[in-house]
RNA sequence: GCUGAUGUGGCGGAAUUGGCAGACGCACUGGAUUCAAAAUCCAGCGGGAAACCAUGUGGGUUCGAGUCCCACCAUCAGCACCA
């Protein structure tokens, strides 16, 4: 009897999602779990097959919970505000509401038809009105909490289209659209501090389980180093530079100084420098040039010396030269430093390509160092002793660096001080698909928020998508929405016209899922206590950074602000690896070499593609798409459906099946929670292949056995379940137990090596003791073969690992 | 350049974390079934005649290394001078 797929999946999702078997049950009673995948964007190409593979994981996770007796969230929504639906407008005059809204619903179909288990009640939408009341209501509450501001930032901006450019459309410095130059435009922009929350960010780390990479990344990105302010006076005025470094141990052997392009001293010393014509043309070219340009170009280092005026070092009292280059960021510290060639890779570099002069402070502690600063810089931190540095020679680096610390304090002239990678998020958009952002500026009073009665403020339906003149977004063009009453004064005023940025909607979705139709709050506090924090929050490595590091700052301050009760939004992350085209190359339309998953569940049915994206590799690495393995994992699921055909009565486990039956349970019951869903599967087939070798299966047998796979080819199994006989659908039934002693064999076959190569195997009892396994082997015909002439020099025995005898 | 990951048969990958390398699947080969083919079922399948040799390469530790240590090579991903 052929299996016929398409009919029986359909039957069964048909069932579940007019039954609602999978929604989250209001009982606050129950121990809940919440399984979270990142929501996807509703593109015009449909579902990838790479949303499936983390959908399928928590998936299988989440139906295990449920048959183990939690009570499950498990929701899906959409994140769909964004550019694709708004560029899609503008070339088609098509508005983006209505693309999204198609969009949607072919997702919705494609996502059911793989028969996940999402809570199909609880779907959000981030371009619903009654969703982003709330995404606004978040930012008037971090404005008046004074984590919003207004400042001016440079924004990439097409000569050509005359408007702003997310990084990703700037390719080679030119519009991706156009081909237009890109350069950079100072507009002002709404800025969130997450840079307050920097310390936090990292702190709480400790507190979560997230896979020990994911924490790596998120420390690395926010990055916290430690070192020192030091203020250098600049000879013969009342200006100073302040420089930060990391290494303040060094500062007897900083020969010179480098500011940024963009720093101020060139300005405010304008009257004293003697080459200025050339460090005014130095600054053009370096304006000129775009991020991407900078650090293109930046393999070769360029620079001028500010002629005119020196620095004095603070601890030796010599006068040093002061440079200007644009390997100096202006946004990272104080946009000044120290150079100390001898000891700092980039300072090296450019001291050899300018020839200046190189002081050496540090030499190593150990003698087989061969060290020589004349062919490459000192930088070891753990062996460098102090030399040349006055009252810090003698002293360890870790000490130096207390001393001088110390010393600066002391003297007025430095402070320690703790720095962070991490700038401040920037929230403006310049245009129109986006949350709008609820501002309105009024000339007497400033910014003000819009009254929270108000919201949600929503978003006008216009025709023309196109942004305004110089980049505005294109809602700077409908005066009639722009002109509101201040709503402090009542006088004329003006809305905001930027909107918020796509990761505005999916920094707090998941607080929505708990609680999706709630009119008066994000939620009610009753459904954040329960069902917060998310249990298990699965995603891609690509958001382990930006994503995941906002979505944490906003619930921290939610938190802060009394909404909800735990510091960390997500217990536990993971990440999924990529599927790669069956070439081994990213999928791309232009490779030719993209899998559409319609064609798949058309062809193989759900539960073959669910398994075959479990069983293609391990979870967090890459795989590319295989044919040829799926159709095996269709011809191992045939199998199971035919094992109908040889099913007998029993109501439990044969002897012949009972250890197997009680192992499997075991180890699929770990996999499963350690994401090891490939050998859970091939735990199935060699199960399949057991009971094909006996050419029998009893009904208790069968009804664990398909318990087991129900997660994995959930369609199949309810057949099989009510081919039983039984009434209840399988996804309520209770997760199988197994007996620990009944994992356990009683004999075992245990290795034997002689000088520790393998030579033969020896059948003995579990856990023998050494003396009765050392006559067996003694006794072995094999074993006294190779013993005959040779001295024995030790035995070893590990119980029921091994035994090694070691001869001469 | 820096950081992180990975490297095991023809291919995707297992290996209780230092104890029988190659589970399971794909591909392939042979057999059964069939008028025939497909499908299905059964068997074989790292190399070598064998002793033995094999987990990117070269060393090391150990009774014993895919697993630990050192050096190197290759591939992939991310970052871009972070003082």
């Amino acid at each position: 009897m052929a299996y016929n797929f398409t009919e029986i999946e359909k039957k069964w999702q048909n069932k579940w999602y007019s039954e609602g078997t999978f929604n989250a049950q209001d009982d606050h009673s129950k121990e809940k779990w919440y399984g979270l995948i990142e929501f996807p964007y509703p593109s015009g190409q449909g579902l990838h097959v790479g949303h499936p593979r983390s959908y399928t994981a928590l998936d299988i996770i989440a139906r295990k919970k449920r048959m183990q007796g939690y009570n499950v969230l498990y929701p899906i929504g959409f994140d769909a505000f964004g550019l694709p639906a708004e560029n899609y407008a503008i070339k088609n005059h098509v508005h983006p509401k209505i693309t999204t809204q198609k969009n949607i619903a072919h997702f919705t179909e494609q996502l059911k038809a793989l028969g996940f288990s999402f809570d199909w009640s609880r779907v959000v939408d981030t371009t619903d009105p009654n969703y982003y009341k709330w995404t606004q209501w978040i930012f008037i509450q971090l404005y008046k909490h004074g984590l919003a501001y207004k400042t001016t930032m440079p924004i990439n901006f097409c000569t050509g289209c005359k408007v702003g450019l997310a990084n990703e459309e700037v390719v080679n410095g030119v519009c991706e659209r156009c081909g237009s130059p890109v350069v950079q435009k100072e507009k002002s922009q709404w800025m969130l501090k997450i840079t307050e929350y920097a310390q936090r960010l990292i702190d709480d780390l400790d507190d979560v389980d997230f896979l020990e990479k994911i924490k790596i990344q998120q420390k690395n990105w926010i990055g916290r180093s430690e070192g020192a302010e030091v203020k250098f006076n600049i000879d013969g005025t009342s200006e100073e530079l302040i420089v930060y470094t990391t290494r303040p141990d060094t500062l007897f052997g900083a020969t010179y100084m480098v500011v940024a392009p963009e720093h101020l001293v060139m300005e405010t010393l304008k009257d004293k420098i003697t080459n200025i014509d050339e460090i005014k043309e130095y600054q053009k070219q370096a304006s000129l040039k775009s991020d991407f340009e900078r650090a293109e170009l930046n393999k070769d280092k360029t620079g001028v010396e500010i002629k005119g005026i020196k620095a004095v070092n603070p601890l030796t009292g010599s006068l040093i030269p002061i440079w200007v280059s644009d390997y100096v960021l202006s946004t990272y510290g104080t946009g000044a430093i120290m150079a100390v060639p001898a000891h700092d890779d980039r300072d090296y570099a450019f001291t050899k390509k300018f020839n200046l002069p190189m002081i050496q402070v540090i030499e190593s502690n150990d003698e087989s160092c061969i060290c020589n600063i004349e062919e490459e810089p000192f930088t070891d931190v753990a062996t460098g002793k102090l030399i040349n540095s006055g009252f810090l020679t003698g002293l360890s680096v870790e000490d130096a660096k207390k001393s001088v610390i110390k010393h600066l304090e002391e003297n007025n002239i430095g402070t320690k001080k703790i720095n962070y990678k991490l700038r401040d998020w920037v929230f403006s958009r310049q245009r129109y698909w986006g949350e709008p952002i609820p501002m309105i500026y009024c000339e007497d009073c400033g910014w003000v928020t819009v009254p929270e009665t108000e919201l949600p403020l929503v978003l006008p339906e216009i025709e023309d998508y196109e942004p305004g003149e110089n980049g505005e977004s294109a809602l700077a063009k409908h005066t009639e929405w722009i002109n509101t009453k201040c709503p402090h004064c009542g006088k004329d005023a003006k809305r905001e016209t930027d909107t918020m940025p796509q990761w505005a909607g999916s920094s707090w979705y998941f607080l929505r899922y708990m609680d999706p139709h709630n009119n008066d709050a994000l939620a009610s506090k009753e459904s954040l206590n329960y069902w917060g924090p998310v249990d298990w929050y699965n995603g891609g490595m690509e958001h382990t950074t930006l994503h995941l590091l906002y979505s944490r700052f906003w619930h921290k301050f939610l938190y802060d602000i009394g909404v909800v009760s735990t510091k960390e939004p997500y217990q536990k992350r993971t990440s999924h690896g990529m599927i790669l085209g069956s070439n081994g190359e990213k999928m791309s339309k232009s490779k030719g070499n993209v899998i559409n998953p319609d064609d798949i569940v058309k062809d193989f049915g759900a539960d073959t593609f669910r398994v075959y994206e479990m069983f293609m590799g391990p979870f967090d690495q890459t795989a590319p798409w295989s044919m040829e393995s799926i159709r095996g994992c269709g011809k191992f699921l045939e199998r199971v459906w035919n094992m109908q055909e040889f099913l007998v009565d029993g109501d439990s486990y044969s002897s012949k099946f009972e250890k197997m039956m009680h192992k499997a349970i075991k180890k699929v019951t770990s996999d499963i929670e350690e994401m090891k869903f490939n050998t859970s599967i091939s735990t199935f087939m060699t199960m399949v292949n057991e009971f094909y070798k006996e050419k029998q299966i009893n009904k208790a047998e069968f009804k664990t056995f398909i318990q087991l796979l129900n997660p994995f080819a959930p369609h199949m199994t309810e057949e099989l379940n009510e081919f039983l006989g039984n009434k209840e659908t399988i996804a309520n039934t209770p997760w199988p137990t197994f007996e620990e002693s009944k994992t356990i064999d009683d004999e075992i076959e245990l290795p034997f090596q002689f000088n520790g190569k393998l030579k033969a195997t020896i059948i003995i009892p579990l856990n023998s003791d050494e003396q009765s396994v050392k006559d067996i082997v003694h006794n072995n015909e094999t074993v006294c073969g190779l013993l005959e002439g040779k001295t024995i020099i030790k035995e070893i025995y590990v119980k029921n690992k091994i035994y090694n005898i070691v001869v001469k």
